[in-house]
RNA sequence: GGGCGCUUAGCUCAGCUGGCUAGAGCAUCUCGUUUACACCGAGAGGGUCGGGGGUUCGAAUCCCUCAGCGCCCACCA
């Protein structure tokens, strides 16, 4: 088999993804424990980017580890209606063709997006492919597969019979624009500089007026009575009073109520319950009306009849001019606050009264923070852990309901002569039920997306039905992006445990985002947006799957490096070349026999790649994945390919170099998928797939022999440096004096170090290559030694500080009694070696 | 207003529960066309680990403090 010069990685990569997925070596083997990690499932009708990337990869890189390591595992892939998401590009396509979604019925709606999304999956799905993500297809679950929805609909039976399901009418946090409510955290608060205007509000059985402050003029229409505090001097007289609102000319009460602020503003502040949170409560104290000025289209309702139909903007401007024009106006101050916005349009969110489907959160946070401080799961980073913990202790009832035809209804019914009936009822294909006589009409909200995602492990695993795949509950290891710690975590965790019982998983991972290479946020509008895909074509996907993986840390964002892309093509094909040259030396027709260590380079190389292994299990164990990635890649390039493939050139233990080279591939398969398969295919001598291989066993070796050829390597090291140092570029002889380690090793030394010969002497010359340790001497000239000279007295001069550093250690009695005691053995041992050294420098100096 | 994180070589970052001359990739410089690889090889230079203080035999690592940067959460008009 004659391979190329050089890796390409786009003519093997689909072949091989179709071997593994065709050889079913993606599903679980059904022996061993069980390891699973469940997807999170992608945007269904989106493409892939780069965080995509960083997420699928670590986790293929602990799956395809674990199943080496004889787990019984899976990768369950999934698919995401992403409710929301998929809808607003959806509605975008109407919008083209002119139409709305007020044209359609809800069935309509949900087919023809169906159909779209339909469309788009397949796309989705081959770049996960491309990705090398060792998924098993066959499991995939998209968010609206029918056992998605039954496993939802069980779960909100269980909740609304256990009382924690209730229809409310609360201010919501609405978009005007999608005119869909949000959830809290779909809200982008952003703290910008506006104006807080002091408004009038003449008293009417009183002499004078109460100054108000707001920050939203427009909503003034809405007010239902000013809000003063009950203790207030400035104000106690009026408590009970009325004033008259300016413009429109109502009458509203003054009110007492603690939530007012005496050192805000002018102390007095305007009570809107329609539109504002805090209104709303103090609202619903006092008994007062609920006045709905902002339509849920976001223009202006029930005011002055120019006002009516305006936008919140252009009211603000009109509201603000009639103040004026009247007198109202007493001040206007610069005041920074935050305002909630549209996370989906940037437009700013209205809080506007709905009537919502609840979720009674209290009880199912508080068993989630149970099982965190009991340690049940395990957070990377830990500090995480923390933040959810956070969250999870202030955290609001959940409003389930979203305003969107694309999703799972919510099946519920209302009664029409009762509207506070409301049954459960899974019938959602029907508009109306008839039962004992009585005409209910369904729900036309569904639910919020992260209500379904939120049961995914238990769901994918057919966990409640004790489905095939029920033994992978909980799953092993959940893995995602630290932006997901509130929205899909926690709802994880407390749904997880609420419907099953038990933790969802065990071990948290959660990785930061992948900024653009100039440590920026990649976003659309900024154009910074790095394909995934595009990194494949250009490098291959083990070259981004190293790339992405290097120096990268737990929940820290980084940026994304194209150098770091390269040197995971450069290594690729590294191990390509490695792989040239064992087949070129072993040849079509070698049969393998059990690999014995003969040469100090094979003993040596043998500990290599087990302290190698030894390191990536300890790192994937805690989930080190770049720690486990250097590991592989410098046992790999330094061990093997710049010292072991040299040794090999001048010995035939074909065995060993066959099990070397093996070793290697299974090593660095969960860090490189593609190319170690792309070379172990065409490797004569072995059968099957590298994918099904199990983790290397080492083998016996001996460590002596191993220690002598890092002797080996010193000298060597030692001879080079020396002669790069010296004036010119001439080749040197190396002259010995009974070395039978310089002996056994010639060639290699030789080689190596680039000398011209190595010859055993009697009667040494030369320069002493003091440092190695051994009695060799590089045959230079008189002329030449003299300029060696003052490198020599330089190191003398080091080695004396090293000395004396090592003195004063020793000397210190509490390093000595405190200190473990391998320690303080490794520093005498040390010392020992470094006065050594010096006597050598000395006697070197001496002779010359 | 709370919380979290970051500050280590020119750049981007590792450095776990404190312990050998603080590492990597890239960049820079020198040498090299050795029959696996120039997507290469051999070498070199480059860091008072943000400042200050403390604990310790010993701190980049733990504690306090100051400074700068970033992120998340939060219904004060």
């Amino acid at each position: 088999m004659n391979l190329a010069k050089a890796y390409e990685p786009n003519q093997y990569e689909p072949n091989i993804y179709a071997l593994w997925e065709q050889s079913g070596a993606f599903r679980p083997s059904g022996k061993g424990e069980p390891f699973s990690v469940v997807m999170p499932p992608p945007n269904a009708n989106g493409n892939l980017h780069i965080g995509h990337a960083l997420d699928m990869n670590l986790k293929d890189i602990t799956v395809r580890y674990k199943r080496m390591n004889g787990f019984d595992t899976v990768f369950i892939p999934g698919a995401d209606h992403a409710g929301f998401e998929t809808w607003v590009v959806y509605e975008k396509e109407l919008n083209k063709k002119g139409q709305s979604r007020f044209d359609f019925s809800r069935e309509q709606l949900y087919s023809q997006v169906w159909d779209f999304v339909e469309k788009a999956r397949g796309n989705m799905e081959l770049q996960l492919r491309a990705l090398g993500t060792s998924a098993s297809w066959e499991d995939l679950v998209f968010t609206l597969d029918e056992k998605v929805i039954t496993t939802v609909y069980g779960t909100f039976k269980k909740l609304w019979d256990d009382g924690l399901i209730y229809r409310g009418e609360r201010i919501v946090n609405y978009s005007t624009k999608y005119q869909t409510s949000y959830s809290d955290i779909e809200v982008d608060h952003k703290l910008e500089k506006g104006t807080l205007w002091h408004i009038a509000y003449p008293l009417i059985d009183k002499i004078g007026e109460i100054v108000i402050a707001t920050t939203r003029p427009e909503t003034l229409f809405g007010d239902v009575a000013v809000a003063v505090h009950p203790e207030d001097e400035r104000y106690k007289d009026f408590i009970g009073s009325h004033v008259v609102l300016p413009i429109s000319g109502r009458e509203i009460p003054v009110i007492a109520d603690e939530y007012v602020d005496r050192d805000f503003g002018t102390g007095a502040v305007k009570i809107t319950p329609a539109h504002d949170p805090n209104d709303f409560e103090v609202g619903k104290r006092h008994n007062l009306d609920r006045l709905q000025v902002i339509d849920f289209d976001g223009t202006m309702i029930n005011t002055p009849d120019q006002f009516i139909g305006l936008d919140v903007a252009e009211a603000r401007k009109k509201v603000l001019a009639s103040l004026k024009a009247e007198e109202y106006l007493r001040k206007e101050e610069d005041y920074e606050h935050t305002v909630g916005y549209d996370y989906k349009s940037g437009l700013p969110i209205q809080p506007l009264i709905k009537e919502q489907w609840f979720l009674k959160i209290e009880p199912l946070a508080k068993r989630a923070l149970k099982a965190i401080n009991n340690g049940e799961l395990s957070f990377y980073p830990p500090s995480k852990q923390h933040v959810l913990r956070q969250y999870l202790e202030n955290v609001h009832d959940w409003n389930l309901s979203r305003q969107i035809p694309w999703g799972i209804p919510i099946p519920a019914f209302q009664n029409e002569a009762d509207p506070d009936d409301w049954i459960f009822d899974e019938r959602v294909d029907e508009k109306t039920l008839k039962i004992d006589g009585k005409t209910y009409h369904r729900e036309e909200d569904t639910f919020d997306t992260w209500f379904s995602s939120g049961q995914w492990p238990f769901i994918v695993t057919d966990y409640l039905d004790g489905g095939e795949l029920a033994r992978f509950y909980p799953t092993s290891l959940m893995e995602t992006g630290t932006d997901l710690v509130d929205r899909w975590i926690a709802r994880m965790i407390m749904l997880g445990l609420y419907a099953t019982d038990k933790v969802p998983f065990k071990d948290v991972y959660l990785h930061g985002m992948v900024l653009d290479e100039n440590s920026q946020k990649m976003s659309k509008s900024k154009g910074n947006v790095i394909n995934p895909m595009d990194s494949v074509a250009e490098y291959g996907s083990d070259a981004l799957r190293l790339g992405l993986i290097a120096s990268r840390s737990p929940g820290q964002h980084q940026a994304f490096s194209t150098d770091r892309i390269i040197a995971g093509r450069n290594f690729c094909n590294k191990l390509w070349n490695i792989a040239r040259f064992a087949e070129h030396k072993l040849g079509d027709n070698y049969q393998p026999k059990t690999p014995q260590p003969q040469s100090l380079a094979d003993h040596w190389i043998i500990g290599e790649l087990d302290n190698a292994k030894q390191a990536i299990d300890r790192a994937i164990d805690k989930y080190r994945f770049a720690e486990a990635g250097d590991s592989m890649y410098h046992a790999i390039w330094d061990g093997v390919a710049d010292w072991y493939i040299e040794a090999a050139k001048d010995q035939d233990n074909l065995d060993l170099l066959a099990w070397v080279l093996n070793t290697s591939l299974k090593l660095a398969h969960p860090f490189a998928p593609f190319v170690t398969e792309t070379i172990w295919q065409t490797l004569p001598w072995n059968d099957g797939l590298l994918i099904n291989e199990s983790w290397p066993e080492v083998i016996n070796y001996d460590e002596i022999a191993a220690g002598e050829f890092g002797r080996v390597q010193q000298l060597v090291a030692e001879a080079r440096f020396v002669a790069i140092s010296l004036p010119g570029n001439e080749k040197y002889s190396l002259l010995y004096q009974q070395d039978s380690l310089i002996e056994d090793n010639k060639d290699l030394i030789q080689r190596l170090a680039k000398l011209k010969s190595i010859e055993a002497v009697d009667q040494a010359r030369g320069l002493r290559l003091a440092v190695s340790g051994r009695e060799a001497w590089l045959d230079v000239s008189a002329d030449t030694l003299d300029e060696h000279k003052t490198n020599l007295e330089q190191r003398l001069v080091e080695t004396h500080a090293d000395i004396k550093a090592l003195e004063g250690r020793l000397s210190n009695e509490n390093y000595v009694a405190k200190a473990p005691e391998k320690l303080v053995n490794e520093s005498r041992e040390q010392l020992k070696e470094k006065q050594a050294l010096v006597e050598r420098l000395e006697q070197e100096l001496a002779v010359l």
